[in-house]
DNA sequence: CGAATCATGTAACCTGTTACATGATTGT
DNA sequence: ACAATCATGTAACAGGTTACATGATTCG
Protein backbone atom coordinates (compact mmCIF):
# COMPACT_ATOMS: atom_id res chain seq x y z
CA UNK A 1 0.00 0.00 0.00
CA UNK A 2 3.13 2.26 -0.32
CA UNK A 3 2.21 3.57 -4.06
CA UNK A 4 0.24 6.03 -1.63
CA UNK A 5 3.62 7.60 -0.35
CA UNK A 6 5.89 7.16 -3.44
CA UNK A 7 3.11 9.77 -5.23
CA UNK A 8 3.44 11.82 -1.89
CA UNK A 9 7.27 11.50 -1.76
CA UNK A 10 7.43 12.65 -5.62
CA UNK A 11 4.86 15.55 -5.14
CA UNK A 12 6.88 17.19 -2.70
CA UNK A 13 9.86 17.87 -4.81
CA UNK A 14 7.04 19.51 -7.16
CA UNK A 15 3.88 19.72 -8.43
CA UNK A 16 2.54 16.86 -10.95
CA UNK A 17 -0.21 15.72 -12.90
CA UNK A 18 -0.90 12.11 -12.86
CA UNK A 19 0.67 11.81 -16.52
CA UNK A 20 4.03 13.33 -15.71
CA UNK A 21 3.81 11.08 -12.28
CA UNK A 22 3.67 8.00 -13.92
CA UNK A 23 6.75 9.42 -16.42
CA UNK A 24 8.79 9.99 -13.35
CA UNK A 25 8.61 6.64 -12.10
CA UNK A 26 9.16 4.81 -15.33
CA UNK A 27 12.50 7.30 -15.98
CA UNK A 28 13.82 7.57 -12.55
CA UNK A 29 12.24 4.89 -10.19
CA UNK A 30 11.37 1.74 -12.50
CA UNK A 31 14.31 -0.25 -11.26
CA UNK A 32 12.82 -0.64 -7.68
CA UNK A 33 9.18 0.45 -8.61
CA UNK A 34 6.87 0.24 -11.42
CA UNK A 35 3.41 2.01 -11.22
CA UNK A 36 0.65 1.40 -13.38
CA UNK A 37 -1.23 4.29 -14.86
CA UNK A 38 -4.75 3.51 -14.10
CA UNK A 39 -3.06 2.59 -10.53
CA UNK A 40 -1.97 6.02 -9.84
CA UNK A 41 -5.21 7.83 -11.46
CA UNK A 42 -7.13 5.86 -9.10
CA UNK A 43 -4.83 6.69 -6.14
CA UNK A 44 -4.88 10.18 -6.57
CA UNK A 45 -8.47 10.08 -6.02
CA UNK A 46 -7.69 8.79 -3.06
CA UNK A 47 -5.27 11.32 -1.55
CA UNK A 48 -7.50 13.93 -2.65
CA UNK A 49 -10.66 12.58 -0.78
CA UNK A 50 -7.86 12.00 2.13
CA UNK A 51 -7.10 15.66 1.57
CA UNK A 52 -3.57 15.10 1.14
CA UNK A 53 -3.30 15.90 -2.17
CA UNK A 54 -5.15 18.91 -4.09
CA UNK A 55 -5.93 19.74 -7.50
CA UNK A 56 -4.61 22.49 -10.05
CA UNK A 57 -6.66 22.18 -13.13
CA UNK A 58 -4.37 23.54 -15.63
CA UNK A 59 -6.48 24.40 -19.38
CA UNK A 60 -4.27 21.93 -22.06
CA UNK A 61 -5.73 24.08 -25.00
CA UNK A 62 -6.57 21.58 -27.88
CA UNK A 63 -5.40 18.30 -25.24
CA UNK A 64 -7.68 18.10 -22.24
CA UNK A 65 -6.71 19.76 -19.26
CA UNK A 66 -3.99 18.93 -16.63
CA UNK A 67 -4.73 17.79 -13.48
CA UNK A 68 -1.87 19.08 -11.70
CA UNK A 69 -1.80 17.40 -7.90
CA UNK A 70 -0.29 19.89 -5.55
CA UNK A 71 0.88 17.85 -1.95
CA UNK A 72 -0.77 19.56 1.63
CA UNK A 73 0.70 20.02 4.71
CA UNK A 74 -1.29 16.61 5.55
CA UNK A 75 -0.23 15.00 2.50
CA UNK A 76 3.86 15.93 3.92
CA UNK A 77 2.77 14.75 7.57
CA UNK A 78 1.85 11.47 5.92
CA UNK A 79 4.57 11.34 3.82
CA UNK A 80 7.49 11.95 6.82
CA UNK A 81 5.21 9.56 8.90
CA UNK A 82 6.03 6.76 6.78
CA UNK A 83 9.39 7.74 6.13
CA UNK A 84 10.30 7.01 9.93
CA UNK A 85 7.91 4.52 10.28
CA UNK A 86 9.32 0.65 10.18
CA UNK A 87 9.43 -0.51 6.65
CA UNK A 88 7.54 -3.41 6.50
CA UNK A 89 9.63 -6.70 4.88
CA UNK A 90 8.52 -7.05 1.30
CA UNK A 91 6.39 -10.23 0.40
CA UNK A 92 8.88 -12.24 -1.75
CA UNK A 93 8.26 -13.71 -4.94
CA UNK A 94 10.64 -15.01 -6.98
CA UNK A 95 9.81 -16.91 -10.52
CA UNK A 96 13.28 -17.25 -11.43
CA UNK A 97 14.33 -19.10 -7.91
CA UNK A 98 11.42 -20.77 -7.71
CA UNK A 99 12.04 -22.58 -11.62
CA UNK A 100 15.63 -22.96 -10.41
CA UNK A 101 14.37 -25.17 -7.06
CA UNK A 102 11.87 -26.82 -9.28
CA UNK A 103 14.93 -27.55 -12.08
CA UNK A 104 15.26 -31.25 -11.17
CA UNK A 105 12.65 -32.01 -13.29
CA UNK A 106 14.30 -31.01 -16.27
CA UNK A 107 16.94 -32.08 -17.74
CA UNK A 108 20.44 -30.45 -17.38
CA UNK A 109 20.87 -28.70 -20.05
CA UNK A 110 17.26 -27.32 -20.27
CA UNK A 111 18.20 -25.99 -16.90
CA UNK A 112 21.51 -24.62 -17.98
CA UNK A 113 19.40 -22.84 -20.53
CA UNK A 114 17.27 -21.67 -17.86
CA UNK A 115 20.52 -19.76 -16.51
CA UNK A 116 22.29 -18.62 -19.42
CA UNK A 117 18.91 -16.49 -20.53
CA UNK A 118 18.46 -15.29 -17.28
CA UNK A 119 22.21 -14.18 -17.14
CA UNK A 120 21.59 -12.17 -20.19
CA UNK A 121 18.70 -10.65 -18.94
CA UNK A 122 20.79 -9.88 -15.83
CA UNK A 123 23.68 -8.62 -17.46
CA UNK A 124 21.26 -5.88 -19.71
CA UNK A 125 20.03 -4.89 -16.25
CA UNK A 126 23.72 -4.10 -14.86
CA UNK A 127 24.56 -2.54 -17.91
CA UNK A 128 21.77 -0.21 -17.69
CA UNK A 129 22.28 0.79 -14.27
CA UNK A 130 25.37 1.26 -14.79
CA UNK A 131 24.98 3.63 -18.05
CA UNK A 132 22.52 5.77 -15.48
CA UNK A 133 25.36 6.02 -13.01
CA UNK A 134 27.72 7.05 -15.60
CA UNK A 135 25.86 9.62 -16.89
CA UNK A 136 24.92 11.00 -13.72
CA UNK A 137 28.67 11.13 -12.75
CA UNK A 138 29.32 13.09 -16.31
CA UNK A 139 26.50 15.86 -15.63
CA UNK A 140 27.44 18.87 -13.87
CA UNK A 141 24.76 18.92 -11.38
CA UNK A 142 25.35 17.93 -7.99
CA UNK A 143 23.49 14.22 -7.30
CA UNK A 144 20.76 14.29 -3.86
CA UNK A 145 21.71 11.77 -1.70
CA UNK A 146 18.53 9.77 -1.22
CA UNK A 147 18.67 9.15 -5.06
CA UNK A 148 22.47 8.17 -4.90
CA UNK A 149 21.55 5.83 -2.40
CA UNK A 150 19.23 3.87 -4.19
CA UNK A 151 21.15 3.34 -7.46
CA UNK A 152 24.00 2.65 -5.47
CA UNK A 153 21.32 -0.59 -4.16
CA UNK A 154 20.17 -1.24 -7.47
CA UNK A 155 23.91 -1.48 -8.71
CA UNK A 156 24.78 -3.95 -5.82
CA UNK A 157 21.96 -5.85 -6.15
CA UNK A 158 22.03 -6.39 -9.90
CA UNK A 159 25.95 -7.16 -9.55
CA UNK A 160 25.44 -9.90 -7.12
CA UNK A 161 23.32 -11.74 -9.09
CA UNK A 162 24.68 -11.74 -12.06
CA UNK A 163 27.74 -13.18 -10.06
CA UNK A 164 26.07 -15.80 -8.91
CA UNK A 165 24.38 -16.80 -12.32
CA UNK A 166 27.86 -16.94 -13.27
CA UNK A 167 28.50 -19.34 -10.78
CA UNK A 168 25.81 -21.54 -11.57
CA UNK A 169 25.94 -21.46 -15.44
CA UNK A 170 29.60 -22.60 -14.85
CA UNK A 171 28.73 -25.91 -12.33
CA UNK A 172 25.52 -26.65 -14.18
CA UNK A 173 28.13 -26.30 -17.26
CA UNK A 174 31.01 -28.19 -15.99
CA UNK A 175 29.86 -30.92 -14.09
CA UNK A 176 27.53 -33.53 -15.76
CA UNK A 177 29.07 -37.03 -15.36
CA UNK A 178 30.48 -36.17 -11.62
CA UNK A 179 30.51 -33.57 -8.88
CA UNK A 180 28.39 -32.61 -6.34
CA UNK A 181 26.24 -29.04 -7.60
CA UNK A 182 25.41 -28.81 -3.34
CA UNK A 183 29.34 -28.59 -2.67
CA UNK A 184 28.96 -24.90 -0.84
CA UNK A 185 25.08 -24.00 -0.83
CA UNK B 1 0.04 -16.01 -11.81
CA UNK B 2 3.08 -18.61 -11.24
CA UNK B 3 1.42 -20.16 -7.68
CA UNK B 4 -0.02 -22.58 -10.01
CA UNK B 5 3.34 -23.46 -11.17
CA UNK B 6 4.49 -23.68 -8.01
CA UNK B 7 1.83 -25.88 -6.44
CA UNK B 8 2.08 -28.22 -9.64
CA UNK B 9 5.98 -28.28 -8.51
CA UNK B 10 5.13 -29.55 -5.41
CA UNK B 11 3.02 -32.07 -6.33
CA UNK B 12 5.25 -33.40 -8.82
CA UNK B 13 7.07 -34.55 -5.73
CA UNK B 14 4.23 -36.43 -3.97
CA UNK B 15 0.56 -35.71 -3.46
CA UNK B 16 -0.07 -33.32 -0.56
CA UNK B 17 -3.62 -31.49 0.80
CA UNK B 18 -3.71 -27.98 0.78
CA UNK B 19 -2.53 -27.86 4.30
CA UNK B 20 0.18 -29.78 3.53
CA UNK B 21 1.23 -27.49 0.56
CA UNK B 22 0.95 -24.54 2.50
CA UNK B 23 3.60 -25.78 5.21
CA UNK B 24 5.45 -26.78 2.55
CA UNK B 25 5.69 -23.24 1.28
CA UNK B 26 6.61 -21.63 4.71
CA UNK B 27 9.23 -24.38 5.51
CA UNK B 28 11.27 -25.03 2.50
CA UNK B 29 9.91 -21.95 0.07
CA UNK B 30 9.50 -19.03 1.92
CA UNK B 31 12.70 -16.90 1.17
CA UNK B 32 11.63 -16.70 -2.15
CA UNK B 33 8.08 -17.39 -2.26
CA UNK B 34 5.16 -17.26 -0.14
CA UNK B 35 1.66 -18.40 -0.25
CA UNK B 36 -1.31 -17.38 1.80
CA UNK B 37 -3.75 -20.35 2.42
CA UNK B 38 -7.12 -18.94 1.25
CA UNK B 39 -5.12 -18.43 -1.52
CA UNK B 40 -4.03 -21.96 -2.28
CA UNK B 41 -6.84 -23.41 -1.44
CA UNK B 42 -8.77 -21.04 -4.64
CA UNK B 43 -6.18 -22.10 -6.65
CA UNK B 44 -5.98 -25.84 -6.11
CA UNK B 45 -9.47 -25.43 -6.68
CA UNK B 46 -8.78 -23.70 -10.31
CA UNK B 47 -6.27 -26.90 -10.83
CA UNK B 48 -8.75 -29.09 -10.26
CA UNK B 49 -11.19 -27.54 -12.92
CA UNK B 50 -8.36 -27.43 -15.34
CA UNK B 51 -8.24 -31.46 -14.73
CA UNK B 52 -4.10 -30.28 -13.95
CA UNK B 53 -4.50 -31.94 -10.01
CA UNK B 54 -7.02 -34.57 -8.99
CA UNK B 55 -8.68 -35.39 -5.41
CA UNK B 56 -8.20 -37.98 -3.76
CA UNK B 57 -10.37 -37.74 -0.76
CA UNK B 58 -8.71 -39.28 2.60
CA UNK B 59 -10.94 -39.70 5.87
CA UNK B 60 -9.14 -37.65 8.53
CA UNK B 61 -10.92 -39.60 11.38
CA UNK B 62 -12.37 -36.63 13.48
CA UNK B 63 -10.66 -34.40 11.82
CA UNK B 64 -11.70 -32.63 8.19
CA UNK B 65 -10.96 -34.98 5.40
CA UNK B 66 -7.85 -34.45 3.68
CA UNK B 67 -8.07 -33.63 0.07
CA UNK B 68 -4.82 -35.03 -1.27
CA UNK B 69 -4.06 -33.24 -4.75
CA UNK B 70 -2.06 -35.69 -7.16
CA UNK B 71 -0.78 -34.12 -10.48
CA UNK B 72 -2.48 -35.51 -13.45
CA UNK B 73 -0.26 -36.27 -16.71
CA UNK B 74 -2.06 -32.59 -17.74
CA UNK B 75 -0.88 -31.01 -14.73
CA UNK B 76 2.73 -32.24 -15.70
CA UNK B 77 2.53 -31.07 -18.75
CA UNK B 78 1.69 -27.92 -17.83
CA UNK B 79 4.47 -27.64 -15.73
CA UNK B 80 7.26 -29.27 -17.55
CA UNK B 81 6.11 -26.27 -20.46
CA UNK B 82 6.28 -23.41 -17.83
CA UNK B 83 9.98 -24.50 -16.32
CA UNK B 84 11.01 -23.91 -19.97
CA UNK B 85 8.82 -21.10 -21.32
CA UNK B 86 11.15 -17.95 -20.68
CA UNK B 87 10.75 -16.15 -16.98
CA UNK B 88 8.49 -13.03 -17.27
CA UNK B 89 10.73 -10.67 -14.96
CA UNK B 90 8.97 -10.34 -11.76
CA UNK B 91 7.74 -6.62 -10.98
CA UNK B 92 10.14 -4.76 -8.63
CA UNK B 93 8.34 -2.90 -5.36
CA UNK B 94 10.83 -2.83 -2.98
CA UNK B 95 9.46 -0.28 -0.46
CA UNK B 96 12.74 0.17 1.94
CA UNK B 97 15.01 1.39 -2.18
CA UNK B 98 11.91 3.74 -2.06
CA UNK B 99 12.38 5.28 1.36
CA UNK B 100 16.12 5.82 0.47
CA UNK B 101 15.32 7.67 -2.66
CA UNK B 102 13.24 10.28 -0.59
CA UNK B 103 15.49 9.84 2.69
CA UNK B 104 16.36 13.61 1.16
CA UNK B 105 13.49 14.91 2.56
CA UNK B 106 14.46 13.65 6.12
CA UNK B 107 17.03 14.95 8.69
CA UNK B 108 20.42 12.78 8.06
CA UNK B 109 20.02 11.02 11.65
CA UNK B 110 16.53 9.52 10.33
CA UNK B 111 18.13 8.03 7.13
CA UNK B 112 20.67 6.92 9.13
CA UNK B 113 18.34 4.84 11.62
CA UNK B 114 16.59 3.72 8.59
CA UNK B 115 19.29 2.16 7.31
CA UNK B 116 20.45 0.61 10.95
CA UNK B 117 16.91 -1.10 11.27
CA UNK B 118 17.36 -2.44 7.82
CA UNK B 119 20.74 -3.84 8.32
CA UNK B 120 19.48 -5.43 11.31
CA UNK B 121 16.75 -7.58 9.31
CA UNK B 122 18.40 -8.25 6.50
CA UNK B 123 21.68 -10.03 9.11
CA UNK B 124 19.18 -11.94 10.59
CA UNK B 125 17.84 -13.10 7.78
CA UNK B 126 21.45 -13.88 5.97
CA UNK B 127 21.71 -15.53 9.38
CA UNK B 128 18.64 -17.69 8.87
CA UNK B 129 19.87 -18.54 5.60
CA UNK B 130 23.09 -19.54 6.61
CA UNK B 131 21.91 -21.88 9.17
CA UNK B 132 19.58 -23.63 7.22
CA UNK B 133 22.59 -24.33 4.65
CA UNK B 134 24.53 -25.76 7.62
CA UNK B 135 22.14 -27.60 8.65
CA UNK B 136 21.73 -29.34 5.06
CA UNK B 137 25.83 -29.85 4.70
CA UNK B 138 25.53 -31.80 8.33
CA UNK B 139 23.06 -34.07 7.31
CA UNK B 140 23.64 -37.43 5.58
CA UNK B 141 21.17 -36.94 2.76
CA UNK B 142 22.81 -35.72 -0.39
CA UNK B 143 20.96 -32.09 -0.96
CA UNK B 144 19.15 -32.08 -4.59
CA UNK B 145 21.15 -29.33 -7.32
CA UNK B 146 17.71 -27.42 -7.28
CA UNK B 147 17.01 -26.70 -3.47
CA UNK B 148 21.09 -26.04 -3.48
CA UNK B 149 21.20 -23.64 -6.06
CA UNK B 150 18.17 -21.33 -4.98
CA UNK B 151 19.81 -21.41 -1.29
CA UNK B 152 23.16 -20.37 -2.75
CA UNK B 153 20.74 -17.56 -4.44
CA UNK B 154 19.01 -16.98 -1.71
CA UNK B 155 22.39 -16.72 0.53
CA UNK B 156 24.46 -14.25 -2.39
CA UNK B 157 21.32 -11.59 -2.58
CA UNK B 158 21.35 -11.67 1.07
CA UNK B 159 24.96 -11.17 1.76
CA UNK B 160 25.06 -8.83 -1.19
CA UNK B 161 22.30 -6.95 0.69
CA UNK B 162 24.31 -6.36 3.61
CA UNK B 163 27.14 -5.83 2.49
CA UNK B 164 25.26 -2.68 0.39
CA UNK B 165 23.59 -1.66 4.28
CA UNK B 166 26.78 -2.03 5.79
CA UNK B 167 29.07 0.71 3.03
CA UNK B 168 25.64 2.85 3.54
CA UNK B 169 25.04 3.22 7.25
CA UNK B 170 29.22 3.94 7.49
CA UNK B 171 28.88 6.72 4.96
CA UNK B 172 25.76 7.84 6.59
CA UNK B 173 27.60 8.01 10.08
CA UNK B 174 30.74 9.41 8.74
CA UNK B 175 29.87 12.36 7.05
CA UNK B 176 27.03 14.64 8.02
CA UNK B 177 29.35 17.65 7.91
CA UNK B 178 31.16 17.50 4.82
CA UNK B 179 31.92 15.21 1.74
CA UNK B 180 29.41 14.14 -1.16
CA UNK B 181 27.46 10.65 -0.25
CA UNK B 182 27.04 10.29 -4.23
CA UNK B 183 30.93 9.88 -4.96
CA UNK B 184 30.48 6.33 -6.63
CA UNK B 185 26.39 6.28 -7.09
C1' DC C 1 0.00 8.60 -44.46
C1' DG C 2 0.76 6.21 -40.28
C1' DA C 3 2.80 5.98 -35.75
C1' DA C 4 4.04 8.04 -31.52
C1' DT C 5 3.23 11.46 -27.97
C1' DC C 6 0.40 14.25 -25.09
C1' DA C 7 -3.22 13.71 -21.44
C1' DT C 8 -7.01 12.16 -19.57
C1' DG C 9 -9.70 8.51 -17.61
C1' DT C 10 -13.24 4.00 -16.96
C1' DA C 11 -14.50 -1.02 -16.55
C1' DA C 12 -13.47 -5.46 -15.87
C1' DC C 13 -10.58 -8.54 -14.21
C1' DC C 14 -6.95 -11.13 -11.59
C1' DT C 15 -4.15 -11.77 -7.49
C1' DG C 16 -3.26 -11.58 -2.75
C1' DT C 17 -4.53 -10.54 2.24
C1' DT C 18 -7.42 -10.41 6.45
C1' DA C 19 -10.82 -11.87 9.13
C1' DC C 20 -14.16 -15.26 10.19
C1' DA C 21 -15.82 -20.06 11.11
C1' DT C 22 -15.68 -25.02 12.72
C1' DG C 23 -14.33 -28.76 15.79
C1' DA C 24 -11.41 -32.52 17.74
C1' DT C 25 -6.64 -33.44 19.84
C1' DT C 26 -2.40 -32.74 22.02
C1' DG C 27 0.79 -30.34 24.95
C1' DT C 28 1.86 -26.89 29.14
C1' DA D 1 -7.92 -24.58 31.85
C1' DC D 2 -5.78 -22.61 27.76
C1' DA D 3 -3.24 -22.49 23.72
C1' DA D 4 -1.54 -24.66 19.77
C1' DT D 5 -1.97 -27.90 16.03
C1' DC D 6 -4.54 -30.38 12.63
C1' DA D 7 -7.52 -29.50 8.49
C1' DT D 8 -10.78 -27.56 6.10
C1' DG D 9 -12.77 -23.63 3.90
C1' DT D 10 -15.69 -18.74 2.88
C1' DA D 11 -16.37 -13.58 2.44
C1' DA D 12 -14.85 -9.28 1.93
C1' DC D 13 -11.49 -6.27 0.74
C1' DA D 14 -7.07 -4.18 -1.13
C1' DG D 15 -3.81 -3.80 -4.66
C1' DG D 16 -2.39 -4.25 -9.44
C1' DT D 17 -3.10 -5.26 -14.63
C1' DT D 18 -5.39 -5.17 -19.21
C1' DA D 19 -8.22 -3.45 -22.35
C1' DC D 20 -11.01 0.20 -23.95
C1' DA D 21 -12.01 5.10 -25.20
C1' DT D 22 -11.09 9.96 -26.81
C1' DG D 23 -8.93 13.45 -29.71
C1' DA D 24 -5.31 16.82 -31.25
C1' DT D 25 -0.24 17.16 -32.61
C1' DT D 26 4.18 16.12 -34.07
C1' DC D 27 7.64 13.24 -36.39
C1' DG D 28 9.41 10.18 -39.97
Amino acid sequence: MSLRHALLGFLAHRPLSGYDLKRAFDQSAAFFWTADKAQIYRTLAELQAAGQVEVERVPGGPRPDRKVQHLTPAGRAALDAWLRAPTDPPARREPFVLKLFLSDLLPPDDRAALIAVELERARAELAALEAIAAELRASPEPIPAGPALALRAGLRSAAAWVGFLEEAGGAAASEPPEGDPSQSP
